[in-house]
DNA sequence: AATTAGCACTCGGTTGTCAAGAGTGCTAAC
DNA sequence: GTTAGCACTCTTGACAACCGAGTGCTAATT
C-alpha cells in the first residue's frame, strides 16, 4: 500500500488545501496553487487513482475531491510522522502555575492554552486518584458535629469533603483519628484500604463507636471522590468550522462532550499511549464519527496519569496540533516533576 | 397603565401561545383556542390597541402578533405575581447532598435539576468567601519545600493549593505556623487581613526568614483564592428552542456564557434582591438581549451570599421557573442553614 | 507510453417566478 | 360596540432555468 512520490505529493496538497478552505479541492487548483510540474488532466487521472485507492472521497460527481479517514490516516502516519521526527517543537508557550495551585489548576491553565493555540477544544483527565497513594489524610473540624476531610495524594490531586455527623464530636477526638488515620493510611493508595485494614483502624482506636463509624463514612467518601475528572476548555471553538454551521452537528458535538460519563468512555483507552490520534470512523461513538481526537499522556512517577486531548474536525490542522500537543506533554511531565518531587 | 380586564386576558392568552408554540399568535387562532367570547374582528381591534400601547409586535404586516418586552414585563409583574402569591410550590425536586460535599456540590446538584427541570441554562455564583471569616487555615506537609494550604470558611468554601517554597520546611515549623496563623486569623474575614495582622503574625513567630516569607505568600493566595466562582450547567438546552436555531445566535449566547467574567458582571448586581426577573432590553449586555434572565439569592447567616439565575428565552415559561426557583432557592436556605450550623 | 488539450456531461447552488396560506386593517352592516 | 366581508400584505415552499466548477473520456501530442 505504498504511494509513488507523485501521488504522495498530491495527496499532501489536497489535504493541506482542504485543511484551510475546508472546501473539495479540484484539479485545477491543485496544478495552479502547487507547482507539482503537471497539468490538471493528469492531477485527474492520479485523482481517480487515489479515490479508487481509497484516499480520496467525492462529495459528488462534479466536486472536486476531499480526503477519506484512511487519507487522512496515511497522511499522518506516513506523511506526517517522518516531518515530525525532524522537527523540534517551537517556544509555543508559557505555562506558569509552578507554585500555585493543585493539578487541576495546572490542567486547566494548559487547556486554555492549548485551545487559543489550535482553536480546537481541550479536554484533561485528572489522575486517578485512587491508583495515587496517600500523602495526608486531614480532618478539620468544622463545627461542633462536622468535620472537613481533606486528602492529598501524591499525585498532587486534593480532594476535600464535609461530613456531618450524628453526634458532637470535640477536637481532641478529631486529633485521635487524625493519628491513627494518617499511621494506617498513609503510602497506601485508596484501592488499597480493605476492609482488613479499616477493622484494624478502628480497633486501634479508643472512640465512641459512632465515632469510629466516621472511619466506614471516609472510606466511602475516598472512593467516590477520587474518580478521574473531565475538564474542558473551548467548547465554543467548534463555532468556527465551517463544517459545524449546521446546528444539530454542533448540538451533537457539544451535548455530547458535556457528558462527562461519555467522554471518560471514549479518552480512557488512550491512557497508555504516548500520542494517540483517531481519525473520523475510527473513534467509538457516533457522535464524534467526524471528529478527529488527538490525545498526549502526562507521566508522574513516569506513570502515565492522565491525559491531554483536543477534538475537533477531522480536517484538523494535524502537523501543527501534533507539535503543540507533544510540547504541553513534554513542559507539563517537567512541572509535575519538578512540583511533586520538589526542584 | 392599568388594562381593562378584556386587554388584559387577550394579552395573557397571546402571550400563554406564543411560549409553548414560539409562533406568532393571530387573532382566529386565539378566538378558537381561548373561549374570549369575542370574534376574532374585535380581537383585532384590541390587538391593534395593545401594539399602540407597546405591549405586542408585530414581526411583519400581515403575521400575528409576539409580546414585546414591555408585554412579557406587564405580565410578570401584574398577572403572574399576583396569581403566584396565592400558589404554593409544589415538591419538585430533591436535594441530597446533606452531608457530603461542599458548597460547590451542594450548588452544581442544584443547578443539574434545575436545568433537567426547567429545560433552560442554569447558572450559581459561590458565595464571595473574602467577606466571610475564617473557621480553619491549615498547613499540611506537601513535600519538604512544599505545603498544602487549606482554607475553610464559615459559609461552607473550601479551597486549596500547594505552595512551593524555596527552602526545605521541617513538619515542625510547620505546626508552629499553624498554631500561630490559627490563632491570629480565624473569624477573621479574609479582607480584614491587613499590613498590620501580617507584620504582627510575623514577628510572633520564631522561624527563618524565608519561612515567614510564606505567611505573605499565603496573604496573598488568600485573596486571589476567594473569589466568587461561576457554576453553569445544561448549557446545550440552548439547542432546544426554535429561537436558536441560528447559530450565531447560539454561539453568541454559549460564548457570553461560558466567558466567566462577563457573568460575574452580569449577575453581581442581583446578588441583593430574593429574586429578579430581566427581560431581554433589560438586561446589561448585548449578548443576551433577547434573553430573560430569573436570578434568586440565597442566605448563608441570614445575609445574601450567592445567587441562583437560569436563562432562556424571553419566550420562557415564568410561571413555571419562578415557582421552580423560588422552591429551590427556600430549600437551598434551610439545607445551608442545617449544614452550617449543625442541625 | 505518458501527458495533455478539448469537449460533453453532471450536479449542486442560485435566482426568479408563482401560487398558497395566514393574517391584518378597514368598511359597512348588525 | 361588535362582527362579517373583503382587499391587501407578506412569508414560504415549490418549481424551473441557469451558471459554474469539475469530472471522465477521447484523441492528439510529445
Amino acid at each position: 500500500m505504498i504511494l509513488t512520490g507523485r501521488k504522495r505529493k498530491i495527496l499532501e496538497a489536497i489535504i493541506g488545501d482542504y485543511i484551510t478552505t475546508a472546501e473539495p479541492v479540484g484539479s485545477r487548483t491543485l496544478a495552479k496553487n502547487y507547482n507539482l510540474g503537471i497539468s490538471p488532466a493528469t492531477i485527474r487521472n492520479e485523482m481517480a487513482d487515489l479515490e479508487e485507492m481509497g484516499y480520496l472521497e467525492q462529495p459528488h460527481t462534479s466536486a472536486g475531491r476531499i480526503p477519506s479517514d484512511k487519507g487522512y490516516r496515511v497522511y499522518v502516519d506516513e506523511i506526517l510522522m517522518n516531518r515530525h521526527a525532524v522537527r523540534s517543537g517551537g517556544e509555543f508557550f508559557y505555562l506558569k502555575g509552578l507554585n500555585s495551585g493543585g493539578i487541576e489548576k495546572l490542567l486547566k491553565e494548559a487547556l486554555k492554552i492549548i485551545s487559543d493555540l489550535t482553536e480546537y477544544t481541550s479536554i484533561a483527565l485528572t489522575p486517578h486518584a485512587a491508583e495515587s497513594t496517600i500523602k495526608q489524610l486531614e480532618l478539620l473540624q468544622f463545627n461542633e458535629n462536622s468535620v472537613v476531610v481533606v486528602l492529598v495524594t501524591d499525585s498532587g490531586t486534593i480532594k476535600n469533603t464535609i461530613i456531618k455527623l450524628n453526634s458532637v464530636i470535640s477536637s481532641k477526638e478529631i486529633d485521635i483519628l487524625n493519628l491513627h488515620l494518617n499511621r494506617m493510611l498513609k503510602g497506601h493508595s485508596v484501592e488499597e484500604i480493605n476492609e482488613n485494614i479499616i477493622k484494624e483502624l478502628k480497633d486501634s482506636i479508643n472512640l465512641p463507636v459512632d465515632i469510629k463509624w466516621l472511619v466506614c463514612v471516609i472510606k466511602n467518601l475516598l472512593v467516590s471522590e477520587t474518580g478521574t475528572e473531565v475538564l474542558v476548555e473551548g467548547t465554543t471553538n467548534f463555532f468556527k468550522f465551517p463544517e459545524y454551521r449546521d446546528i444539530d452537528r454542533v448540538k451533537t458535538i457539544l451535548s455530547f462532550i458535556e457528558d462527562t460519563r461519555m467522554i471518560l468512555n471514549l479518552l480512557m483507552p488512550f491512557t497508555n499511549n504516548d500520542i494517540s490520534i483517531t481519525i473520523g470512523s475510527e473513534n467509538t461513538f457516533e457522535e464524534v464519527k467526524d471528529c478527529s481526537i488527538i490525545t498526549v499522556t502526562y507521566n508522574i512517577k513516569g506513570k502515565n496519569a492522565g491525559t491531554i486531548s483536543i477534538i475537533g474536525p477531522k480536517r484538523m490542522n494535524y502537523e501543527r496540533v501534533i507539535t503543540i500537543m507533544d510540547d504541553v506533554g513534554a513542559r507539563l511531565n517537567r512541572i509535575l516533576t519538578d512540583y511533586l518531587y520538589g526542584k
